[in-house]
DNA sequence: TCTATTGAGTACCAATCCAGTCCCATTTGG
DNA sequence: CCAAATGGGACTGGATTGGTACTCAATAGA
């Protein structure tokens, strides 16, 4: 089972490119060579990111993308979302109104917990910690507000 | 973006309902009719949980399936697994051998880490946590041996 | 022993989704 | 004014997936 489509994958990879030349203002074309993924490929990603917000674009000769913020101030969640859209774990996750079976299904409203905890992984890893080589991410993941541990087993 | 396929997502139903009544025995056309999910649908799965010995069925007449282990001891992350096949962020988590790429993508070793992070959120949650109905589940999610929170941020 | 019932397994079809490409409009620097 | 870029669609081929059907194997009960 794949979590991630190949785009957002591959818009992680792109997005973790720009964050390691931050300064440098770099076209798609020259973005797609080096990361060695398909042109017109890259350049529906970044205008996604650039969509999305994540990503500043300058258009005409000369053009091309940079991050809108620092590194670090950006989570591979964003990516991913700017490119797949929101994150759920399941269909009534997402459009609790497409679910006829909202009455009788008992599992739904556990679902709401179980997709912020991997929200929340995906959430705390930032694009400057994809980059750096050695950041061991904490094995991720949210002890919240709410939500004590100790309230069960 | 949806995690879940339908299917593991209909998985889980099925399975839930058979935690609801671990005692009886159920055919594959009683829990279609209790989930009010399509029959043929909820044989093959049945079938894929079977195989993965999350239930173990009775063939021949007044034949059907029961849990093989007691709810509290089967994790979400299993039924998906006996679905859907093991849970991956990215091509490459899940088939390294695929991706051509290992040589000179940054990113892969982290996505390891993100892996784990989101499968200790599912694994974290057990039938029995998806039948209760107010066991607000802990925001999921591991804090486990390593990575102590205080290691960042 | 025979038959009805039920799961096992596989093959198959239809529909959806997705990766990838292409095209044209718009913007901007030279 | 032209060339180089992004913006934003539309389109398509292919893969994946949801769902069904059919045949074989096992078992209970008459």
């Amino acid at each position: 089972m794949i979590i991630l489509s190949k785009l957002a994958d591959y818009g992680v990879i792109v997005a973790t490119h720009l964050a390691t030349h931050p300064e440098r203002q770099e076209n798609a074309a020259a973005v797609a060579m080096a990361t060695r993924l398909p042109q017109a490929t890259v350049a529906k990603l970044l205008k996604a990111l650039a969509h999305a917000g994540l990503v500043t674009a300058t258009r005409g000769a000369a053009g091309g993308y940079r991050l809108a913020r620092p590194a670090g101030a950006i989570s591979v969640a964003e990516v991913v979302a700017a490119i797949d859209g929101d994150i759920g774990m399941t269909q009534c996750s997402v459009h609790v109104e497409d679910c006829e079976r909202t009455t009788y299904c008992p599992t739904r409203p556990h679902w709401a917990a179980i997709n912020r905890a991997v929200g929340a992984a995906l959430v705390a890893v930032t694009l400057n910690d994809m980059i750096s080589p050695f950041a061991f991410l904490p094995v991720a993941a949210p002890q919240r507000d709410s939500a004590p541990e100790t309230a069960r087993t």
